[in-house]
DNA sequence: GCATAACCGACCATTCCGCTAGGATTTCCT
DNA sequence: AGGAAATCCTAGCGGAATGGTCGGTTATGC
């Protein structure tokens, strides 16, 4: 498993909120229960995800929690960021923002384990599908596939 | 963390095997003071390779671990899997050998939770990178930056 | 027949994962 | 003023995975 159940939270949770449309804060508890996950383990991956700005939280009654900024400004990978830590696929694995990579293998002078080349591509190809994506595209393709969200969550209180 | 030292440590074992020209074969302990690595450890990891197809054994005095085939023919994809399990980003993601994906989350007719284009498209980087990089290649790249390797094998038992 | 090596299975310490519990604090509503 | 509703914070905990170790068995060359 490349990421754990952290990331698949936290992004539900992301889409979550970016399918409200006004401005009105999603209190987590409302969160929990239309997509069926733990209140109380959510508010641990909510935690990370404001620490990282990416969603701004309201306190007392009525309050919640709504996006930091605009959902098609939300690129997947700072989230993914944000909920697992910093991406890398091996332990001695280390890239620099601009993407330089170093091994910790590379100490006495000793310049790039052959492991290095494979790493480098396998970061790459991950950073660039996460980068790639916005999470407007998967509010967009939630409400497109489950449209009938918005009811059930209203629903729920009945059932 | 992407992938555990398994696939870390598997690799280099697999490269230093691509490295031995003649078809003797490699003795598991030379790998091990070579690479320095635990030895009963690679024992482990060498086990999932030859059982994968990856690597062939020979037993008894002068024996040890040969490639099961041409370096230019086995695909880093084969190998990772071998030592890590089939890949998948996430609990829930499964893939069968099309390259189709289903989400166990698709339960009650509830097609497509929004994460799976997410999903999907990290599935897609990894195993394109993974696929598209052969043994051959780390193995040249491997000759290339550290061609001292054949000498310090020897010279490793004077120090 | 002895050294060398691949094999195999059990165990073990540490860390991470997923989650719960209990409280404190802030805010709205009446 | 005083709940009720919500965010926030810290601590812990059971289970699983990680990263090994160890001892023993089998096969093979010299």
């Amino acid at each position: 498993m490349l990421f754990s159940t952290r990331a698949e939270y936290g992004v539900r949770l992301m889409v979550e909120l970016g399918r409200q449309e006004d401005g009105a804060p999603v209190a987590l508890s409302a969160v929990a229960e239309s997509e069926r996950l733990p209140l109380s383990y959510l508010e641990h991956l909510v935690a990370k995800l404001r620490k990282a700005g990416l969603v701004s939280s309201q306190r007392g009654a009525h309050g919640g929690y709504r996006l930091g900024r605009s959902a098609d400004e939300i690129e997947m990978l700072e989230v993914v960021q944000a909920l697992e830590g910093a991406i890398a696929p091996m332990e001695c694995f280390q890239a620099d923002p601009e993407g330089k990579v170093s091994c910790s293998h590379e100490t006495d002078g000793d310049q790039a384990c052959a492991t290095k080349l494979l790493w480098t591509r396998v970061q790459g190809g991950v950073t660039k599908a996460l980068a790639g994506t916005t999470l407007a595209e998967l509010v967009e393709f939630s409400d497109q596939h489950a449209p009938a969200s918005a009811e059930r969550r209203t629903a729920a209180t009945a059932a």
